[in-house]
DNA sequence: AACTTACGAAAGTGTCAACTTACGTAAATT
DNA sequence: AATTTACGTAAGTTGACACTTTCGTAAGTT
């Protein structure tokens, strides 16, 4: 979940994300979507996202096609919602808790 | 943004925002909750996540009291919410796409 | 005023990360 | 077989980062 994290923090990957979100595409055109880093650059990115197992790589060929892995997207995204939600629970427990002593004597 | 989302990355800087969400605590009180490092270490972790404005700084007395910024924690939540958003209206959009498209005959 | 407390800041270290250029390699083409 | 295509990998650089130990300093205590 850590590595997920990592990749995402990082705007580049976020982007590359985004793009093979809804379709499938071979590294070359990812690549040619960024005209500031070389393709090497993009390649690197992917291997990450691979790693953090937020894309899929699947081989064509000479090429290699990517897609987003959207169970993944999906685990990274109740980690997180579980995460604020944790907080907030204790927001609420400490709220009802105050509430409750302020009937008490013994507070 | 993008450093809020680097601040959360890292677990350590995750716990310290979860033990300040609730409570105000000190940033002595913060760092005995960490065994493994030393107070200089989360006196750092706890500059970042004020730099991301994640967490609010009270001087009181000799003592500096932090707390979760919880307006920024939703900015980043709504932020994360709409980059799932987007995709997947992409991804919808898509399907759409394909759905009028098996009615024609040039597909 | 001297001392303690509570903390950040500075300086140093080892590791990781985002890039570059150069190289390696499997699949398709000639 | 030689060449091209599409891509990853290796090596090297620069900068960030998660720590440590040491030092500085403002606020309370004696």
């Amino acid at each position: 979940m850590d590595t997920a994290l990592k990749a995402l923090a990082e705007p580049r990957r976020r982007e590359i994300l985004k793009l093979v979100w809804t379709a499938e595409l071979p590294a070359a055109e990812i690549a040619a979507a960024f005209s500031d880093v070389t393709r090497s650059a993009i390649s690197q990115h992917l291997g990450i996202l691979r790693e953090a197992a937020l894309v899929i790589e699947r081989r064509e060929g000479v090429r290699r096609m990517y897609r987003a892995n959207t169970e993944e997207m999906k685990r990274v995204r109740n980690f997180l919602e579980e995460y604020w939600l944790d907080s907030l629970d204790r927001l609420r427990d400490v709220a009802e808790t105050a509430e409750r002593e302020k009937g008490n004597t013994n507070g």
